[in-house]
DNA sequence: AACGTTAACAACCGCCTGAGA
DNA sequence: GTCTCAGGCGGTTGTTAACGT
């Protein structure tokens, strides 16, 4: 029975563990005062030495992401959008990676803008897609009844529908090849110190202005674009 | 005014990696 | 060589404010 409760006691200090959840002004001062002396690094002693109940991982996030100095507090400008969409296509969700290009932001709060933006495509694209869907059904439809009707008048080999298809078949190998083409054209680098770090410019126009206001054809350019990109094998 | 939805932000979790014992 | 641990990173979740109906 005094083992169980002793036990017990122990549980309830591991249970107790470190704190969690958001950060008190208080904490905030705590943890800053004690960087501003001290440096970074250690993040464990940190929590320990500044008198902070929290893991050094909960310290070194807070620190990083909120009370460094120098990080940028607001929106993310359309310079910074631009900048963000060139690097994720080139480099994926290496977030701290892109975060080194734009001074006074945190990987954190581009991961977050870029989810945040990247489901509202999402759900769109989506709609889009049922869209095109929608109106490719009505198109052969409307195509196989006047396919129907000319066979009443006229003895064809192939039907207007395939011709159609063809037609369609051979626009749309022409316009991948003119789309591999740009992109070989637009993909242009500045390098940017290290060897490993080059910067692409291309879309520079697309990003110029913010993409909440890209037009259809921009967004699919941008879009499709880096999407390709994303794609190995592209 | 109340409610539901969405966007933005903050924080935690789990995994991986590198350094030191 | 391997084990342990701290730190870093990307993914995910929770909370809150803003907005629309």
């Amino acid at each position: 029975m005094v083992a169980m409760t002793m036990g017990l006691g122990v549980l309830n200090i591991q249970e107790q563990g470190w704190k969690k959840g958001p950060w008190t002004p208080e904490e905030d001062k705590l943890l800053s005062e004690y960087v501003n002396l001290h440096g970074e690094g250690r993040w464990s002693s940190v929590a320990r030495c500044a008198g902070l109940n929290r893991s050094g991982k909960s310290c070194r996030l807070r620190w990083v992401n909120y009370l460094r100095p120098g990080l940028k507090r607001g929106q993310i400008t359309p310079q910074e959008e631009g900048i963000i969409i060139e690097l994720h296509a080139l480099w994926g969700n290496k977030w701290s990676t892109i975060a080194r290009y734009l001074p006074g932001r945190t990987d954190n709060e581009i991961k977050n803008f870029w989810r945040t933006h990247f489901k509202k495509k999402e759900k769109s694209s989506l709609k889009q897609q049922k869209r095109r869907s929608q109106i490719l059904k009505d198109k052969f439809q409307k195509d196989q009844l006047q396919a129907q009707q000319e066979n009443t008048h006229h003895t064809k080999t192939t039907t207007a529908s395939e011709e159609k298809l063809n037609i369609h078949d051979h626009h749309h190998q022409s316009q991948d090849q003119t789309t591999t083409t740009h992109e070989h054209h637009d993909m242009a680098f500045s390098v940017n110190g290290s060897d490993h770090q080059c910067l692409p410019v291309m879309y520079q126009d697309l990003v110029s202005c913010s993409w909440y206001d890209a037009t259809p054809d921009q967004e699919y350019v941008l879009w499709g674009g880096l999407w390709n990109l994303d794609d190995p094998h592209s």
